[in-house]
DNA sequence: ATACGATCTCTAGTGGCTAGAGGTTCAAGA
DNA sequence: TCTTGAACCTCTAGCCACTAGAGATCGTAT
């Protein structure tokens, strides 16, 4: 049994969040000491810890919350759980695509421009004000 | 002069967000009709397209109003505007780093289960649980 | 017994919008 | 000129996933 604090050391997650997560109902509310302070035991560690991991890995909450069901029932399809996954899988694909696009404006804008100039000839104000002079969409 | 829905269609920003930018300052107020309605000319749609373009780019919109002070004074030194879009660089290239790992980290636990077996066994919940499984930092 | 860090609840703020309620204005057609 | 209906107005609240702070209480070590 040990409390929040020790709770948030061992997951890095911030007390705040924590709580936070408990009265989103993600994570179940723990015990409680007479002083009405929460006590967590190796069942709480190990759901925040899954959160953390799945939060670090970009799922949403609701994403969690479904995968957290599929876990309390450990006989049903894990179809659901592959499909989450999947949909991540694809939503950080497209965020690299549009990143790496967007980086190529943005070299393409830092060379254009030294930096020694007045605001009025500046190549990346320029860009900035005239998407034609982009390469790509965006 | 034209109304706030002519100025949404053309630069492709919603209407609640052109009232929002004007609320923040970003977007000069414009002038009023007699019953109270917005009119914009040529420059509150070049302004307005300058922050689209940098919003689309993902530059904040502190960075942005950064970005308008110079514009609008056309003598100063535009070594701001540069390390603006230096930093924001840096930002996207950290963000696609980042978003390259958690790619990995998918890609295995998708190829780890088929989605055809039982939430007991599934190696993405497993995963989850574990990040020892995971064959980097994120 | 006392001190002091940790915890409690509650509210409000972050960024960048977005949605809705309830009321007013504009512009085109009759 | 009148009427209709789309577009506009302000204001408040909601979204996501937290984060920060106030002010009060608790737990533990000396
Ligand atoms: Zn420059
Ligand atoms: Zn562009
Ligand atoms: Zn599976
Ligand atoms: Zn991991």
């Amino acid at each position: 049994m040990f409390s929040i604090g020790e709770l948030s050391k061992r997951t890095k997650v911030k007390i705040p969040t924590i709580r936070y997560y408990e009265g989103m109902g993600l994570l179940a509310a723990p015990e409680r000491t007479t002083g009405n302070q929460r006590r967590y035991d190796a069942a709480g560690l190990e759901r925040l810890s899954f959160i953390k991991h799945a939060r670090d890995l970009g799922f949403s909450i609701d994403a969690i919350s479904a995968l957290i069901e599929l876990q309390d029932h450990p006989d049903r399809s894990c179809q659901a759980a592959t499909a989450i996954a999947a949909g991540q899988l694809l939503d950080v694909r497209a965020k690299i695509k549009r990143l790496r696009t967007l980086e190529k404006e943005l070299v393409r804008m830092s060379k254009g421009c030294d930096g020694d100039g007045v605001s009025q000839d500046c190549y990346v104000l320029a860009s900035l004000a005239d998407h034609d002079l982009c390469a790509h969409e965006h």
